[in-house]
DNA sequence: ACTGGCACTCAGATTGTTCGAGTGCCAGTT
DNA sequence: AACTGGCACTCGAACAATCTGAGTGCCAGT
């Protein structure tokens, strides 16, 4: 088992190894740190955590430097959270108040999160799921193409185009399809309205001629398929010139990038990290393995009460762990608030 | 004046430097091309390309690499271009084939054009002003809220939510305005449909009692707002792991990434860049000053017929011009091909 | 107008040397 | 048993000295 003291040396070193980007070695933890003792005795407690692969050292004799494991165990064992400094409580402030469409939101929530914690920041966009239908239109579109239109509660609009059957459908024809769906789907929610669908589709002779059904049963495949393919799978990123923070990246940088860029690389991350909802989670180093993120590390939450949609910051390994978890706590909190308030 | 060979060597130079990424001198010259001429002779050439501050050296003595102005002398005379490999082409033609909204559109000819170039590509959404209103549509959403909604002819679908002040608008008022507004709006391209919605504005009092203008005109402004903030000022941006390609970007990366993420800045540029609709234009080097990309140059173009919008790639000085303005230029045109057949 | 030859320059690689922070271990102290 | 002081040792970083070779400018000769 690990010594009391034994853990605040690796507290020691992942704060004094993160804000000095050198290892850390003994001498120099007695020097900043009033541990009552001689850097020897610290020397011994190193040597115990490096027996435990907490910390480890770049070469024989140098300073020691957290391993993705001593990481961790700092992350788990981070008690007392540094409140936000009054310069972070105030940005966010000031940059409450005006708000507009959801695009709107998510971009200046991003920057928002990405200056705060000067990391690059991620924002998934609020999940439909819970979200009642408000509105159905159906948009004759050239030839034969139809464009649907959903409007969803919390002022999301969707929209997905349908290629039809040769059958060319009449303005009218529109007309009475959209009648018919709106009653199915307007004030359910995303999976309700699917049901309303899929009945529409099993009884689809009965309310259209049966010249018709092939012509009506694209445009209800097309709503289906537009209510399954909830957009919340799109997620909005901001910060990246902070990976160019020299030193951090070295190698990896293009892997990162790439990451970055290939959403659906994150949105995995996201949802598998982010398990238990409410809660802040970490993903350290090798923890990402799989998502060729072995060198970053990603701090993340989710922010809707009903928890589909996730947020956080990506950085590297030697990062303010405290700071931006209580970072992205805050934002979490103020985007729930913004999100529920204001609809 | 600038004689033929002493071109041909220019030529050469930046051939070999953008290959090679290294200081070419007057031996390799000879070597790789066939010169009728000997080292000397190119030395002499070179030291003309030199007063003239086409090319410079690095240090006394060793090869020679192309300044900013050389490489705008390259690109400007640059004359047959290097038909596209069989592997772009079949790239393009299996990228054709499938599309659907247009956001899907955008981000796969984003990441072809990275895909064929190497490097960053920066495409900017359609612009909407020649492109007719096919549908309005208002929705109440909450308390006092309005979700304006406007389909255009090519399939986008723009949205804006209006704050209304404090008399509520019922269900059917909003179906009056709808249909009166949709009269003047539905058909026209978006000037038209603007300065129809100012008439509108002007005689406001004539079609709604006067209980309910000042309703009825944040509606109406709402309306506005969103016709003329048409959002042709979206840009997909792909590839900026190119960026990291060893050696080039050194000091300026952040720079570089801040600017790719600060879409105002991409916008401005490539307004000011693609002056002259239909031709391909570069900007090299410390053209660039004014938006922080010293080290970059940009091949764009215009790509809807009527030119309002753009794209290109963005990349280190050091490039591929030829087969840059090459790739820039068949996606233009293959974009050009589906949004026209397509809608 | 072009060429061959020659002296000169200079960045980059290679090697050697020194310096010092940091370590492990052990005998001694509390 | 826990801590301390001391000591020999290690090894990267920094610096200096040296060497190498690609490349140049220039000039006399074709």
């Amino acid at each position: 088992m690990i010594s009391e003291r034994s853990l605040a040396v690796l507290h020691a070193i992942v704060g004094d190894y993160v804000a000095l980007n050198e290892p850390v070695g003994s001498k120099s933890i007695v020097e900043r740190h009033a541990f009552g003792v001689s850097a020897a005795t610290i020397r011994n407690d190193m040597a115990l955590l490096e027996d435990d692969e907490l910390i480890a050292q770049t070469h024989t004799s140098s300073g020691r430097v957290p391993t993705d494991k001593g990481y961790r165990l700092y992350v788990d064992t981070l008690a007392k959270l540094r409140p936000m400094t009054q310069a972070q409580r105030t940005a966010i402030e000031r940059f409450l108040g005006e708000s507009s469409d959801l695009d709107d939101v998510m971009a200046r929530t991003v920057r928002l999160l990405s200056q705060l914690t000067n990391q690059v920041a991620v924002v998934q966009y609020p999940s439909l799921r819970s979200v009642a239908v408000r509105h159905i239109d159906l948009v004759a579109l050239g030839e034969n193409r139809v464009l649907c239109v959903l409007i969803l509660g919390n002022g999301v609009v969707e929209q997905h185009t349908a290629t039809l059957p040769a059958n060319r459908a009449s303005e009218q024809w529109l007309n009475t399809a959209r009648e018919r769906i709106a009653t199915a789907v307007v004030g359910q929610d995303i999976d309700a309205a699917d049901r309303g669908v899929a009945e529409l589709v099993s009884s689809v002779s009965e309310w259209i001629g049966p010249a018709d059904t092939e012509l009506a049963l694209s445009v209800l495949s097309a709503v289906s398929q537009q209510l399954q393919a909830n957009r919340s799978d799109r997620i909005a990123v901001a910060g990246a010139a902070n990976l160019t923070r020299p030193g951090e990246f070295a190698g990896s940088l293009p892997t990162v990038l790439e990451a970055i860029e290939e959403q659906v690389t994150l949105l995995r991350l996201f949802g598998e990290l982010v398990q238990d909802e409410r809660e802040i989670a970490a993903s350290i180093g090798r923890e990402n393995e799989a998502y060729g993120l072995s060198d970053a590390s990603i701090i993340a939450t989710s922010y809707e009460q009903l928890g589909a949609s996730r947020l956080g910051v990506l950085g590297p390994l030697r990062m303010d762990y405290a700071g931006n978890i209580q970072a992205v706590r805050a934002v979490a909190r103020y985007l729930n608030r913004l999100l529920s308030e204001d609809r």
